[in-house]
DNA sequence: TCTCCTCTACGAAAGTCTTCGTTGACATCC
DNA sequence: GGATGTCAACGAAGACTTTCGTAGAGGAGA
């Protein structure tokens, strides 16, 4: 049962599970492909990272194929969640209250997202009472 | 006129900063004794990771004394915000709303956090206007 | 079959992070 | 003034991250 919490994602390991989390499963050249529009980055490179985070347990292999296919292993709304409860741990004295207001304040405004995060307030509050 | 941004702390360096705004200037000493409850980490740690933050621009160093003084050279909450725009930018696609949305999720609601952080909405939308 | 292409695997190099032992300077106390 | 204790500085070790060159396996086409 020892069902251990996955390593957080590097920089460059999240931009590759980004692209994951829009594509679905792909191959190396795949996710290259979409992440090399710069040119940055080698293939061999995004490899030796799918094969990291395979062994991280950040994403799963598919070996049937020659090209094999990766997957993430945690949807993209429970990583970021675990990301925050990470930056709310680290750097709010685990407040994730502060965490919001933090990310509520110095940015510009926008009428109807803050309605949808008003929507969401009226849905938490609903179920809380 | 290079006014470059500092790099983003490292785990250990957040931690000595959450001690430095918490208690205002202090010696390594004082942030020794401050971290070591658990006693962990040794003194020269903390003093070579403040030595390294004071070079990276994160701390500045005053040495009128023989037990330097070290200070956070940027505010708690500016730090904290740029923390979010960062993590915003890596894991969200660069959408603060939706990082404010998922970090809403998944959480226990307060009442009073809650409306708390319908007033800075009621805030943000009167400035807005 | 021989050649060419794509793929995985391996390992090395450079950079960063974290840790701490050791050294020498300086102060304080007998 | 000599012993003891505290301090900053230095350097090195080990882990992790990111990068990529090279090798070898496998498939496709001439």
């Amino acid at each position: 049962m020892t069902d251990r919490l996955p390593p957080r994602p590097t920089d460059s390991e999240l931009s590759i599970l980004r692209v994951l989390w829009e594509r679905g499963p792909s191959t190396v050249r795949d996710v290259h492909d979409t992440l090399n529009t710069d040119g940055k980055t080698g293939y061999t490179t995004i490899l030796k990272l799918l094969q990291i985070m395979t062994e991280k347990g950040l994403v799963v292999r598919d070996e049937t194929e020659r090209a094999h296919v990766y997957e993430s292993s945690y949807g993209e709304q429970k990583t970021q969640r675990q990301l925050l409860a990470d930056l709310a741990e680290r750097a709010f004295g685990g407040s994730a209250t502060k965490l919001v207001m933090q990310a509520l304040f110095g940015r510009k405004a926008n009428a109807a997202e803050l309605n949808a995060i008003r929507e969401l307030l009226d849905t938490i509050e609903g179920e809380n009472r």
